[in-house]
This record gives C-alpha cells, structure tokens and sequence, in this order.
RNA sequence: GGACGAUUGGCUCAGCGGUAGAGCACCACAUUGACAUUGUGGGGGUCACUGGUUCGAUCCCAGUAUCGUCCA
C-alpha cells in the first residue's frame, strides 16, 4: 500500500477566514460555477433574489436573506439541479431621489433648478458612480448568486417589461385613473400607497367641538381641528336615539358661517367620541366615502405643501400644525370647544421615506384595481398552488389579499418609470406601449411609477419578459421565495399578483418561504434610535464569512425573528476552528479517499458506528434543508461534527492511528471528512471548499455531489457497543475526576467483563490515560457490565467517592420510583401502548440494576 | 378596536402526550503535540398562572395575566 499523503497543500496551523474566502470566492467566479445554462437538461432551480435598494449597504437582514438563498441554492446544485440564483436591485423611487436631492441642496439647488432631463442624468451618474455597494458586500458574504444576470428595474430589458404590462393591465380595466384620497407626503410632494405608510402611536389632541347654536347644535369630536374648515357635514349613526331628531336638518359651522347638513350613516360609531363626525371629504379616506353617499362637497382647505389654502378665514398662510394650535384658540375663545383631551395618544401616518405626517390629500391619480388580482393571489395559495413556509404564516397573508385596497401606484417624483400615458389635445388619453409612439403634440403624464410596481414583475422581467426568451421557458416559475416576513404584504403579494396576471395564471413562485428578523442579543429590534444595530461587515472582517452564515443559518427557526449576539458569532468561528484543526489532524493521520471504502462489516465498531452516525446525520440534515429548518439542520450537523467526530471518534481512534492497524481507519475518516464537508458546504461554503479539496483533490465542493445515505452503513450494535464505551470513559473520568487525579497522570487500569469494552480496552487506556501493567488494584469501577480496576497509589478519597455515589444513588432510586409508581398504576397498564409499558418496565429493571451496583460500591468503601 | 404569536435554566431559543434540551454565560481541574478560537468534570429549570381532558400534561382544550408583531 501507498502512503496516503495529503492531497495539493498541507494545512496551516491556524485557520485564517481572511486568507481564503477572496481567493475561493474568484475561483468561483472564474470557473462560471454559478452562472446558470437555460439549455441544459436538468431540472431547474430558480431563487430570484430579493433586489435590495440600490442606495442599501449590507445589514443583517440581508446577510440572512442570502445565507438561506445561497444556502439552498448551493445544496440544490450539488443534487444536480440546475441553479439559477438570479441578483439585482431595485431604484428605489424615492429613496434614491432624496440621495442625490439632498446633494444637490448641499449645493443650494433643487432638482427644479437643473430640470427633468439634467436631474435623471444626475441620478445615473450618482449610480455609477455610489450605487451599488452592496453588491461587492454580498460576495464577501459568499453569494452564489450567477452575476451575468444581474438585473436593475431601471434597466431597458426591466423597463419594457414595465410598460408592457402597465398597458396590458390597462387594456384588461385594471388600471383607472380617478380622483380619491391618497397618502400625500407634504415634503416628498408625491403621493404614497398604504404600505408607503408608516403608522405610530403619537401625541395628539382630542378636542370636541359644538356646531350650532341652541336646540340645533352637535358637538363633534376631532384630532385634526384644523380640518373642520372644510366641514360639508356632521355625521351620526342612523339609529342612534340622541342625534335621530337632527338627521336631515342643518347647523353653522363655526368660523367659516356657513350651514352643513347632519346626515345619518352606519359608518359612525355612537361609542366613538360623542358619537357624532365632522366629515371632511376632501381630507379624510372615510369622510370621502360617506360624501360620496350623500352628496356632501368637497372642500379642499391645504395645499401640497399642508399649508391652509382656499378657506377665506384668517387662517389661510398657516401650516396644517399651526392652523390646528389657532382653529382650537379661536373655538375657545367663542366658547365652543366643549371639551379637550391632550396628549390624546393615537395611530398616525408618516411617511415611510422621510417620517413627515402623511396628509390625507383629494388628488388625480393612477390606481390598479386589486380585486381580481388579489382574488387570484389568494386563490393560488388556497389551492395549493403555491405553498407558504411555514403555514403559520398563511393567515397574515390572507387577511392581507382578502382585503386590500385599490392601490395608488402614481408618483409625483422624477426619478422611476415614467407612466407611459399620453394625453391628447382634446383630452384624449392613450398608453403608448414599448415599441410605440404617441401622436405629436401630445404630451406625457408627468408622474411615474411606485417602485413596487416594477419590483413586482421581478420574478419574470428579470428572465427577459415580454420576450419568450429561453430563461423564462427554462427558470419560470422560481422554486422558491426566500424572504422576510416582513415584506410579505409589500413585495410577495404585489409579485404574486402581477405575475400570475402577466404569465397567464402561473404564480411566480412554488414556495414563498418566510424568515424572521434578526435582533439583538436580547431579542430587541434592531433600530437606530436604540443604538443597537450591528453591521455584519465589522462580523465579517473579525470572525469570517462562515461564522456569520453559520450563526444565522443556525438561529433561523421558520418565520421567528432570531436574536444575534457577537459571542455567538465567535462559536460559530470557533467550530469552523475546530473543524479546521480536525481536518488537519485527520490528514496528519492520514485520512484519505482514495479507493473504495473497505467493506463495512469488516470495519472495527467504532468504524462501523461513525459511518453509522454519518449517514443518520446525512438523512435527518437533508430532510430538515429539505423543509427549510435550517435550524435544527445546523444543529445537527454541528452536534455530529463537534461531538460524534471529535470528541468521540477521533480521541477513541487515536490509538489506532497510532498503531500499524490504522488503514481501514483511514479511509474511514477521510470518507466521513468528505461527506461532513459536502453535507455543511451549503452553510459553510469557504473553509469546508478549502478543507475538502485538500483533503479530496477534488476541483471544488460547489461542483460536488451531495452526500446520499447509505442505510446497509447503518449499525445498531455499532451504536450499543459505542454507547457503552461511552459510559465508561466518562463513568472513569468522573472518578479520576472526582479523585483529584490530573487529566494528564497516567495510572495503572485494567479491565474486564463485557467483551465489548475488551475489545476496545487499548483505545480506552490509551484515552483514560490507563497503564496497562502489574499492580494491586485500590478502587473498582462497574460500569456497563465491565469490571474498572485502577491503582490510585494509596487509599482513595473515599469521603469524595461516598458523596458521589449517593447522589447517583439518590437519581437512581427517584427514577426507580417513578418506573414502579407507574407499573403499580392499573389505568397505566390498562391503557398505556404495549411499547410504553415495556420502555417503563426495562427503565425499572435497569434503574434496580443501577442500585444495586452503587450500594454495592457503597458497602465496599466502607 | 381586529388578528396572530409568545411566555421553558442567568441570556437567547429548541423541543415534546410517557424520567426536561442546546448555544452562550457560570464553577472546578488541566497547558509532554489536532485544537486554550481547547479539553474534562460539574452546578442550575415545580416548562407564566388557574381550571379541564387523559392512565399520564411542559406539550391538548378553556380562561387569566404579561409581552410582542401586524393591521385599523
């Protein structure tokens, strides 16, 4: 036989993240692994990443969005899948306007002074040239995501696909234009949909106010006191007893003289205030509704910078703010405001981009018309179509499609995709499709598109929509969503809808599968203001790509948020430590793969029960990636690997490799070197790639198979005569241990009785630190059916020994009890499955059995 | 106000109708070679509370309390 020298390099002494991860990462890339062939024969596998802004940098959130995505996707490749894991970014309407905004404000000018054209150009330059970043942060986290794809929704390819599918949603009646009550931001002047709208618990007032003078008034009930300057109405319940006598009739608006109708509507809510509504219908969603039912005006009192407009009272010129301070001084003032709460603490909108309170506005815009679409979207999940992991998380999604609004998708921005409508002379209105061309002279709506409008055709624009390209016959529909629950209502529904209206029915994905949030170490949000959030580039840089993934991927337990602590990321780079240092050692050792694995049944047990343990491992962690529990897969895989491999087999191995027996060992140990590297490469990427081609000579992991079980390597008497060697090494130094002998004295031991136990005897006296010569032996040990005897040189501790015995005395005799409680209990033997009684009853024979081996050690001390 | 979820060792979380688990933290011992980014041994929980179902409940059901998230 050969001597099996390692493969290529020797390992350094110390695992250094650092040195490797770039030069693997452009290996990778060079060799074109993750770019993705729409002309093979294999079966695809699809992730459309979810495309950050393109102003984000790498947080977190990202790093554990794209360690399951490139985790899967890895895993999906090395089964033989062909993998596309497709990247991009995404505008960012607004977001990105304000960057390059607010650089031209620190420059004294407004996007106005350079004009539409010079401004977009602005836009692309700031692109260039400070876009982006968060691409080369992604790969130092590892992404395998296939580069020559990479997509921007301001792309042309993007861009067509935008106004494709805005026409054709036109021609179906889903997009209409109409004037409503939408979300306007007073500083962003645009327009903003529900989900642009953040909603918080603020400081507000609550004041009530009387309309009217004598028997013919109402008092009414308000947070926004400024707005009743556009009152067209008061509002009451139809049926309720207090206000039925003034339905119909009319009272004077305070401050403006002028008579507004009381009109009855079920909307109101008697037990809400004094039960009585002012309705604005030109500044409130629900006013607006009831206005619409009963004809009431609608008057418009702020302009789009939410200052008073239009009322003809002195409060014209104020801000909305100012207007709310003066409107209620005045009401006093003429004794009308009949009571007053304050704070008065209740849910407000602000705008998501900018916090500015959003200001309920009347305004001309593009809606879509969700219903049928959002009917669709529910119906693929409800039919299975579509699966949602975990389905716990099915209700959220429901409660959203089932009720969702008509949705604004018109900005007053510059910066998007410009709504490709053209308005004629005689007020003529055509969508100008790609391609087309609108009549001269007309002229272009100036507004553009929500942002989410575009990102919600990513799963079939990025594979070249309209067009029947080969990528859209290969890779749609995507296999599987990857992302956080969090944006659920925001991107997974708009993307189910759009996409399932564009590509005939086929929703966009066949499993939308839903993480948490990363938090902080004590499970708090991550926020600026709390001064907790953590930038896993700093992780990157001090413990290494690997520790990071590993962490998150092991805390990430479907659809719960997960805390994240730095000491946690420093286990993780301890075990990619130890798996380095193991590696080494088993090389040293002589650990390889070459040849065939000798024949299993004549391996030692320890062989046989660490390929036994090898290949359990192989089936539970591949069920559990299988159904996204990543988790308890890193579990798993961490426990075999630290526990299983290096504590157990390699120290009861050591002897072997010692000895001139060592060669079924191994070939063993390489092969179960091999299969761990293959089975963590998807979480692990960098140092598992390094390691297995080491120790394989192999090109590289990511092209690698996955490891397949092999159930005739399965060993239950490998598994119960390891057990018992278990038992004793700990039982031995427990004793050793409790005696105060140092790990490293070595002291006579032998032993004798269970033949299992003697087969091993020179692996476990070379691990308990036993000499195997002559001597009087001082102190006994029975320990799964094995006889210990050891020389302690002098009397032992037997006050120390005593202790130790009776608290194991006093478990045994609890656990007996509890075995025998049950046993005497007649509805537990008449009703409990035959195999819980047997369980029960070997637990008492063995628990008795225990009993009487400590008493009898107990007696022997004395 | 509506919906959903949570409550398990110091912290963060798994788990499960049949004797409570992990990581980190903690205590003790150890530095003659894979690894101190380590090893070995150890301590620590009446599984929020109250009822119910069951031979048996941390687990299932109902209620209570507290906390959280989303929506209005």
């Amino acid at each position: 036989m050969p001597d099996h020298a390692e493969h290529g390099r020797e390992l350094s002494a110390s695992f250094i993240p650092a040195d490797i991860e770039s030069v693997l990462y452009s290996k990778w890339l060079s060799a074109e692994y993750f770019t993705a062939n729409a002309a093979s024969t294999k079966e695809p596998f699809t992730i459309v990443l979810p495309p950050p802004n393109v102003t984000g940098v790498l947080h977190i959130g990202h790093a554990l969005d794209q360690t399951l995505q490139d985790c899967l996707s890895r895993m999906k490749r090395m089964k033989g899948f062909e993998v596309l894991w497709l990247p991009g970014m995404d505008h960012a309407g607004i977001a990105t306007q304000n960057v390059v905004e607010k650089q031209l404000a620190s420059q004294g000018k407004t996007r106005h002074d350079l004009g539409r054209e010079a401004f977009l150009a602005k836009v692309w330059e700031w692109k260039a040239e400070s876009g982006g970043a968060i691409l080369d942060q992604m790969k130092r986290l590892g992404s395998g995501v296939d580069w020559s794809r990479e997509r921007f929704t301001m792309d042309e390819v993007m861009s067509n696909a935008v106004g494709s599918i805005f026409k054709k949603m036109y021609d179906a009646d889903l997009i209409y234009r109409a004037e409503r009550i939408i979300n306007w931001c007073t500083r962003c002047l645009t327009a903003l949909s529900d989900i642009e709208v953040e909603h918080s618990d603020d400081e507000g007032e609550f004041v009530q106010i009387r309309y009217g003078e004598g028997d013919q008034s109402i008092v009414v009930a308000t947070t926004r006191a400024e707005t009743m300057l556009g009152d067209g109405a008061v509002a009451v319940h139809p049926d309720d007893p207090r206000y039925k006598h003034l339905i119909g009739t009319e009272v004077l608006l305070p401050l403006v003289n002028r008579m507004i109708p009381i009109i009855a509507d079920e909307l109101v809510e008697q037990d809400f205030g004094t039960g009585a509504v002012k309705v604005t219908a030109a500044h409130d969603p629900n006013d607006f509704e009831m206005a619409m039912r009963h004809n009431v005006p609608f008057v418009v009192i702020m302009n789009e910078h939410g200052v008073m407009d239009g009322t003809g009272t002195e409060f014209d010129g104020m801000d909305r703010f100012a207007a709310r301070i003066a409107v209620v001084a005045k009401l006093k003032e003429m004794g009308r405001i009949v009571a007053e709460k304050r704070p008065y603490i209740h849910a407000v909108g602000h705008c998501s981009r900018c916090d500015t309170t959003v200001e309920p506005r009347l305004s001309k815009q593009w809606f879509v018309k969700v219903a049928p679409l959002a009917q669709a979207s529910g119906d693929a999940v409800r039919n299975g179509s579509v699966k949602i992991e975990p389905v716990s998380l099915e209700p959220r999604y429901f409660e959203w499609v089932d009720k969702m609004h008509d949705w604004c998708i018109s900005r007053q921005l510059w910066w998007g995709h410009r709504i490709p409508v053209w308005y004629g002379p005689q007020g003529e209105v055509v969508v100008v499709g790609p391609g087309e061309k609108a009549p001269d002279g007309w002229v272009q709506d100036p507004d553009v598109l929500d942002t989410w409008f575009s990102s919600g055709l990513w799963a079939f624009s990025t594979l070249g929509w309209p067009e029947k390209t080969a990528d859209l016959a290969k890779f749609y529909p995507t296999s599987v969503l990857v992302t956080g629950y969090d944006i659920l209502f925001f991107w997974v529904v708009r993307m189910m809808m759009m996409s399932t209206f564009a590509m005939d029915g086929v929703p966009p994905f066949k499993t939308i599968m839903l993480h948490g949030l990363v938090r902080d170490q004590f499970g708090k949000k991550m926020s600026k203001s709390r001064g907790n959030s953590i930038d896993p580039i700093e992780f990157l840089d001090k413990y290494g790509a690997d520790a990071l993934r590993f962490t998150l991927a092991r805390g990430a337990n479907p659809g719960a948020d997960q805390a994240l602590a730095e000491d946690w990321i420093g286990g993780s780079r301890n075990f990619a430590t130890k798996l380095w240092n193991a590696s080494r050692f088993a090389m040293l050792n002589g650990a390889h793969v070459n040849g065939e694995l000798p024949a299993f049944s004549s391996l030692s047990p320890i062989d046989r029960w660490i390929l036994t343990r090898l290949n359990e491992t192989i089936i539970e962690a591949d069920q559990l990636f299988e159904s996204y529990e990543f988790s308890r897969a890193c579990e798993l895989i961490y426990h075999f690997a630290w526990d299983d491999l290096c504590d157990w087999y390699l120290e009861l191995s050591k002897e072997v490799f010692a000895s001139n027996e060592k060669a079924a060992s191994q070939r063993v140990l390489g092969h179960v070197l091999d299969q761990l590297m293959r089975l963590l490469h998807p979480v692990m990427p960098f140092v598992t790639e390094e390691l297995w081609c080491t120790l394989t000579g192999g090109e590289s992991l990511v092209i690698s198979s996955w490891p397949t079980s092999r159930p005739d390597q399965i060993d239950v008497e490998a598994k119960r005569i390891v057990t018992s060697l278990q038992e004793v090494v700990t039982e031995v130094r427990r004793f050793r241990n409790d005696q105060g002998i140092k790990p490293s004295q070595k002291i006579p031991g032998r032993f004798s009785g269970n033949p299992d136990v003697l087969s091993s005897a020179s692996a476990l006296r070379f691990l308990l630190k036993l000499e195997d010569k002559d001597f009087t032996p001082s102190a006994t040990l029975d320990i799964a059916g094995a006889k210990i005897e050891l020389d302690l040189t002098g009397s032992i501790d037997v006050v120390a020994e005593r202790a130790r015995l009776e608290k194991d005395l006093a478990t045994a005799l609890k656990d007996q009890k509890t075995a025998e409680v049950k046993l005497g209990n007649e509805g537990f033997m008449a009703k409990a499955p035959a195999d819980v009684v047997v369980e029960i009853r070997e637990r008492l024979e063995k628990t008795t059995s225990e009993i009487e081996r400590i008493q009898a050690a107990l007696a022997a001390l004395s």
